[in-house]
DNA sequence: AGGTAAATGTTGCGTGTCACAACGTATATC
DNA sequence: GATATACGTTGTGACACGCAACATTTACCT
């Protein structure tokens, strides 16, 4: 049973989160605003918004210059003491943010490493970073949780990656370790799960209920779900992994590895091998890729083209999502001929499905996969703010 | 921002709501089991089953005869006089039944036809059966409401049957020429998703909160997804058209159709042209493939199993459930030989998401349509009981 | 058979949350 | 400067639930 609101306890708790959510999510509203969002009295909202102001959450600031008639209502605003550490470990580096509570990306830092970054190493570095910017220039934050993204399956239940095949960690029990490191209340999850949640609240997703978000990296595809405005729950917190379904590909001919996963087809390192380049960054290769006129490029970038249109119908179909939303190399896919992909799906797809959707490319940049941790560090304060605020 | 409960009503409401919920669900209930199974107080629960009595909804009786300790504890049973009609229109016949509250199904009349059932036609069929059910056997019912499970695409917001091909309707506005037939409030959705919510709430996935149900049926594939308990939320209704897919086909040998779907690939229609039967019940069909010996039959089995279990792979992938539910002809291929199917569906999906998922076969039999249906038209009452009984 | 412990229903009271209405205040327009 | 509009503030009341004390019903033990 879901949000089970039986006592008048659970009632304040969660009028004081979806009061709280609404204010960290638009960053400011005025309280009018609130009263209409929330449909609330103007004195619960005075009395919700007074207890957030004591609980250091949220400040109150005059009223912004309006022209309208009427007396103006004062903002709120989500305070920007409040912080998360976000975290996202890579293959050649850990790249680090602080993030308040009204979205601003406070300090950010990115740890280049020759080797792969170990569990431990990058533990160390997560407190370590955190005291450095406690002693430094954040000295007035209040840090209330760690969020990590990570390129792997991360068993929801206990923060346990199970398998990070690029970093070769496999059943590193990350929430626990980050924990006790910094002290901290930690969330881990996928990145394309964080980042499919960072485009929905604050990216080309805003607004939109429901999404398939599909993102092309370097080492695979990952994706995301967002139904129902939430996260796609799922068993263990693995939902969304697109990169490793077999599509069907109508023509053999454009069948490149043997029982293929759609990764092993579609792929970054094809593009670059079919541009010549040793390796490049997303915005260089789709240079590369649009300069190129030679007959094996456009080939091979039809041919990717057409077995993602395959992928993407097969998820139309399942989850009827109003929009798809592509990231990195699958953006460049999507932005070399846009309506070729776009009609290549809804020729794949349920006709009634194919009405209401709509395939748009990513709008966050390099901060997706840090803002979506921290949404995710966010989440336990978001939902019982007084449980957790007052305690920290 | 979902389940808004800010006001005191609200908050009654949703405690009445789940209350009603269990014990329907559950169909009868003790008064202790509901104290503890919702949190509330006793005094409390007591409240809410005497409003729901006065309402109708409930019944409560003598405490059943039980070996403990302790004041024996009343029990609260869903009343078996508020029904709904459930109706399942298919190519052949219509479909109709009175489900009560507490799950029993009192009436039920199969109207076969000759041609295909026109909507004109269907709708009076069910006004007819209302009427001359409440004139018979049972006076004593309180109808309160419709739900119509319908073999295609149904637009969740206002109830138009998008495209049902088999019956060769297409854009019938169901719900709203139910309702002006029957003056009842009327629910319309997909086959499959009832079903799944069925199978989910009665049958072979009870306490499972994620599932995916496919069924196989004479004409073609269907599906439905429950997430944490729940139908799977999309754009326009139309979530869970597995058999749209195209699946991945490893062996070219092993493709029938050109560019076909799962459903073109996995059909009833092959499985009956290899056991070379003109046509044949669920039964029948399985009987005969069980037994024959055939290479043929033996081939064309394994091969829809290979395509089978692809398609169940990408949909583990996408949706990590914890089971999978197979219905229809899609049982019968499980059966054939299980332990390969959940083979090589392990196979071919991410072993994290592997290691918690498990294959099981409908539990229910013919009534799963309609009990999904019954659930679908109970809905509204369950989720605001005093405010849907009070004005029936 | 009687006493005791356990479990649960019943009743009255207290607390917390919110809606509502009346009143006060700040702004724009004429 | 008058007026309309919009909003904050304050006090009151309604409602829902928890809690504690008491009543009731059963099983178990001696």
């Amino acid at each position: 049973m879901l949000s089970a609101v039986s006592t008048v306890e659970d009632m304040r708790r969660g009028n004081l989160a979806r009061f709280l959510e609404l204010v960290h999510r638009e960053r400011a509203l005025s309280r009018s605003q609130l009263t209409t969002a929330t449909g609330l009295n103007r004195s619960t909202v005075a009395a919700l918004a007074a207890e957030l102001v004591d609980l250091g959450l949220v400040v109150e600031r005059a009223p912004d210059p309006t022209k309208r008639v009427g007396r103006p209502s004062p903002v709120v605003a989500a305070s920007p003491d409040v912080m998360v550490l976000a975290a996202n470990p890579e293959v050649d580096a850990l790249t680090l943010a602080a993030v308040a509570l009204d979205g601003t990306v406070v300090a950010r830092e990115r740890i280049d490493a020759l080797d792969l970054p170990t569990p431990d190493a990058t533990v160390d570095q997560l407190a370590e970073a955190l005291d450095r910017w406690g002693d430094g220039d954040l000295s007035g934050a209040r840090f209330v949780g760690v969020g990590v993204a990570t390129p792997g399956l991360v068993r929801a239940s206990d923060g346990v990656v199970r398998h990070a095949p690029h970093l070769r960690w496999r059943d590193v029990p990350l929430r626990a370790l980050v924990e006790e490191a910094t002290g901290l209340p930690t969330a881990v999850d996928n990145d394309a799960t964080l980042g499919a949640i960072a485009e929905h609240r604050f990216g080309a997703g805003v607004g939109v209920d429901h999404l398939v978000y599909l993102n092309g990296g370097a080492s695979g595809i990952g994706g995301g779900v967002i139904v129902a405005g939430m996260p796609l729950g799922s068993a263990s917190g693995y939902a969304g992994e697109f990169g490793q379904n077999r599509p069907g590909i109508a023509s053999a001919t454009h069948r490149r590895a043997d029982d293929g996963v759609l990764e092993d087809e579609v792929s970054r390192a094809r593009l670059l091998a079919a541009a010549r380049l040793p390796s490049a960054d997303d915005p260089t290769l789709a240079a590369a890729l649009a300069a190129s006129s030679e007959v094996d490029v456009r080939d091979e970038i039809a041919r990717q083209r057409g077995i993602l249109a395959t992928a993407l119908g097969n998820a139309v179909n399942v989850l009827n999502p109003s929009v798809v939303i592509l990231g990195g190399f699958l953006a460049t896919l999507a932005d070399s001929d846009p309506a070729a992909l776009d009609e290549a799906m809804r020729a794949q797809c349920m006709p009634a499905a194919a009405d209401d959707v709509e395939i748009r490319t990513a709008a966050l940049a390099e901060d997706r996969l840090l803002i979506g941790a921290a949404e995710a560090a966010f989440a336990p304060l978001l939902a019982d703010p007084a449980g957790v605020a007052s305690t920290r």
